[in-house]
DNA sequence: TTCAATAGACTGACCAGTCAGTTTATGACT
DNA sequence: AGTCATAAACTGACTGGTCAGTCTATTGAA
């Protein structure tokens, strides 16, 4: 009585759902990226039926918004949890970087998704969200690093840009040419980084 | 008798003809993207029939690696036409990204295309090539620049990620974001290497 | 008894690619 | 010049398969 898995299920409450569909969403697209996972996956990977994702999740895109929305708090929240007021600032702005890099290159597959994501119409909005956050937050932490007289004064919306720029090129590089080691060159950047940008 | 194109068709030869192909899916790879863009969308554009899209091409994605691979050769060519022995090195290095960044800026939807063949398996050994020979070609400049005495001694291998990644990072935050001037920022980030890079 | 939650067979649309057949160009041999 | 064989280019209806999303029925909980 208490578990017969095989023919009904008993019903969760929506969190506790919605977790498990979620969890199931990120091995499949960390598996074969988003369109190349279709929601039969997700059904076989869940262990629920389609019907129950539906009642959940309107859409498969909503799926992967919910996703996406989850990965961007909690890389906010590593990266800000860098700045805790013993750190030097140049290594904060530096460890922002370094942690996507790390997250994004742990799943191989996940990083295919985001690179798709970027081609999808409706997660623009989504994106463009994210890439402001990073600015101001790179802006505000460039701004204080030259007020502390640790950095060199320069323009800091074109830092964050650059130093946007330079994980997000590393990233695509590294995942489509195996033989580019990312991490490599990354001491190699904060070199030329630092021989411009601190004093 | 010359010209009674409603019916039937004079048979052109190879190349023509995979012109006329290649054009009409610039056209709707622009528009749409690689995926939204479907085989009849492009039989409809070319104004010829399926049988002859295959006939000349064996697939979808080979149109489209062929287009790749014009654009690419078309870049690499304008690029190398700026290194005229006149022209100072880092006008060359940073002419190279801008151009990167105005030509694809010029045709969103073929930004767009770019994003999802980033995601596509069969792309990422072209891919891989591409970056290299940007690698290479980079690190060449950069090295000429040194030796000159035009920059200051860097690892180049690490500047010439950088400077990848910093114009593909404007260029995709860019494509998300219509309110962000990816040009604006662009003499900014070129000031910010040049504080550290140009001696 | 009521309804949120679950199930999974089913639908309808789409799409890359195929195929059997047609048309035009070529050129060889009268 | 005329005829015909052969190949190259072209046509579009069709196929097989996939996939997101729907529908109706059923179950569990309160």
């Amino acid at each position: 009585m208490t578990s017969d898995s095989s023919r009904t299920r008993a019903h969760e409450p929506r969190e506790v759902r919605r977790a498990q569909i979620l969890e199931a969403a990120f091995q499949c697209f960390s598996e074969s990226g988003y369109h190349a996972a279709s929601m039969n996956d997700l059904v076989r990977a869940s262990g629920l039926s389609k019907g129950s994702l539906y009642w959940h999740f309107e859409s498969k895109e909503q799926v992967f918004l919910a996703l996406f929305d989850a990965f961007a708090d909690d890389y906010f929240a590593s990266w800000q949890a860098l700045d805790d007021g013993q750190r030097p600032l140049f290594e904060v702005i530096a460890g922002g970087n370094e942690l996507a890099i790390r997250r994004l290159l742990a799943q191989p597959g996940m990083m295919r998704a985001w690179i798709e994501f970027l081609a999808h119409p409706a997660a623009r909005d989504r994106l463009a969200v994210l890439y402001r956050r990073c600015r101001e937050l790179l802006e505000d932490l460039l701004e204080r690093a030259m007020e502390r007289g640790e950095m060199k004064r320069l323009p800091s919306a074109a830092v964050s840009t650059l130093l946007i720029g330079a994980a997000e090129g590393i990233l695509l590089q590294a995942s489509v040419d195996p033989e580019f080691d990312p991490l490599a060159h990354w001491p190699g950047v904060l070199l030329a980084l630092e021989g411009g940008l601190v004093a």
